[in-house]
DNA sequence: CGATGTGAGGTAACCGGTTACTTCAGACGT
DNA sequence: ACGTCTGAAGTAACCGGTTACCTCACATCG
């Protein structure tokens, strides 16, 4: 509060007694410096304390621009997995990293990816999962060639390509897979009557799951069944209300549930719960992502590689890796969530 | 990729037919200007798709800098909830903020801050409880000094006070009441012998809640017993293996479990589980935070209201509060995870 | 011994904005 | 008709670094 000017590079010079560009090269590091003359100005930055101005830095010499992930909410988990996973690539290849949030919001949304570009971001990676319309494929394909055009990249998680020329790297789970494995697990379980939760028609990551159900159910020769395939969102609230409305309407013509994502689960349990319904005694349940709730509720689920999807995004942008677009890989984790109905 | 080349303001400028100065102003704001004049520019902007730039902003004028918050890990809820208090109270404010990631390395936390010095960010808030010792006091007081230079402000969440003469804010949580709370929660329900789970010896945050356990015990004249505090991490693992160590040794001589918080209950209960122990039916636990998996597990724990730290942080920051420290309150949430003894 | 080479260090232009100060055209006063 | 005031727009200095280019002392060589 008391001393508001701050030191500069010409202050330093001046303690050290010598040019301004001879700290500049002492702190660059490159050009040669004699010993003597290079402690002089060590020395005198030490004394006053000097940090060097980054956004200065940034003006005047082409520097790393930050890694910027936009999501929703870091306190979701499955995003804040993911945000990990991008810290820790950023900060491996001496990146600065932001998280910036949007609460879902597409006004927000916008105005963080026009803060990015002033911000002269190196890359920006956005997460999570949309309705994918012709408004927002619209939208997308303005952010990827406005910030193509200010030399940033941008990279999409969990959400679908945008078409050739579009100038957007991508990277995503293996939806349709890990759906049908896990609907497979119930299904070699003796279990017929699967009910999916959390139909989003239009979402993507929905949809894709969806698909997966679908292909093993026929798989396994068990015919399609539109009222076991219910709406709700993704989080915990849609799950539990989702699950209590249908438990309400009369008792279960279903002896297991693929819950979209796990937290969707997490509100079904609750809900089965208050109805009287254990899991897995009475009712079987399965989710999707494999976030830390799922350990408590010993919830067989799909693992999702969270943090390489974050890891992937950033090498993605900084060109490390070339293959766009990229899937990752899943695995089914069992857990005790699922009584099997023995061999029929 | 094809145009590397930015557009600056003297393009718009060129394009307009007027003056830097001119359309430096249409965008800035105060400054009168012809509504004929500003359409040309505000057209030519437009056109060109211009953004400023960032950096050369943050140079010239003197404009709000960024907010920062410091934690271990965004995959921790405790610390991705505080974040998103922080996010949303920087939004509304207007400020950018970055998050950043330390794992818990000292040498990271002092490169971040070093980096938000360059940064010039308006405000630093470092979260997350720590051994407090002449080290860590140390080095705190020297950031804070260096960050006062700079002209940021360093908040502390969630620790105490450096001293008279150092300037930073703290905020922090009522640990000390929560805990002799929760505490009498379980002494009132019959419980003599609980076990407290995450003892971390000059560990503030441990220590409070010690503190408050053993008040509380105290005042309802129930002797102490260190056999009854058990050293733990706070992390899941570390919750799961010490009691599963506990419980090896011999049947638990004790009926109910206060566990350092939510992670360590979580562990403990799953634990617990392995050796045929049920919650609540053969032992009691409760926890301390109310991180989701809390609702999930059913467990009677001290509520934290995470994202108003978050907000209060950035409200010491920008002065617009200017009592520090500042302690949060807490209050406890019942479920399911104590069964009362009856009263003796 | 003077021409040339070499390497440390200085000078100043530049990055892309903002803004204090200046200019200038038109409105107004006498 | 001429001086003055007013407000819009221009000029250029500045923010704090980096770096291309220049200088200069000294070592090297014919």
């Amino acid at each position: 509060m008391s001393t508001p000017k701050r030191v500069t590079i010409r202050d330093v010079a001046g303690r050290a007694g010598v040019s301004v560009a001879t700290v500049s090269r002492v702190l660059g590091g490159e050009y040669p410096v004699l010993a003597a003359t290079r402690n002089k100005v060590l020395r005198a930055v030490r004394e006053l304390d000097f940090v060097p101005n980054a956004h200065a830095r940034a003006l005047s010499a082409a520097r790393p621009g930050a890694i910027a992930i936009v999501v929703n909410s870091v306190a979701v988990p499955y995003y804040a997995l993911i945000a990990q996973g991008v810290e820790e690539q950023a900060a491996q290849e001496g990146r600065l990293s932001l998280i910036c949030t949007t609460g879902g919001d597409t006004g927000r949304e916008l105005s963080i990816v026009q803060l990015l570009r002033e911000q002269r971001a190196e890359a920006v990676i956005l997460v999570g999962s949309v309705i994918v319309d012709e408004e927002y494929r619209k939208r997308m394909t303005e952010y990827a060639h406005a910030l193509a055009a200010a030399g940033s990249r941008l990279v999409l998680c969990g959400r679908p390509p945008l078409g050739e020329g579009v100038p957007a790297l991508v990277v995503g789970f293996d939806n349709t897979g890990g759906a049908h494995a896990v609907t497979a697990h119930l299904l070699s379980a003796g279990h017929r009557r699967i009910l999916y939760l959390g139909l989003r028609p239009g979402h993507t990551t929905s949809d894709s799951r969806v698909a997966g159900y679908r292909s093993a159910l026929a798989e396994h020769g068990v015919p399609a069944d539109a009222s076991l395939e219910v709406e709700a969102e993704f989080d915990r609230q849609s799950g539990y209300d989702a699950m209590n409305r249908r438990l309400a309407a009369g008792p279960p013509d279903f002896t297991a549930i693929f819950a979209g994502n796990d937290l969707l689960a997490s509100g079904a349990i609750q809900a089965l719960g208050e109805h009287g319904l254990r899991v897995p005694a009475e009712m079987s349940i399965v989710g999707y992502d494999d976030v830390p709730p799922a350990q408590d509720l010993r919830l067989t689920t799909v693992h999702l590689p969270h943090d390489e999807l974050g890891r992937t995004a950033v090498r993605l942008a900084l060109g490390r890796l070339t293959t766009s677009p990229m899937t990752l890989g899943t695995h089914i984790v069992v857990r005790d969530s699922v009584r099997s109905l023995g061999p029929r």
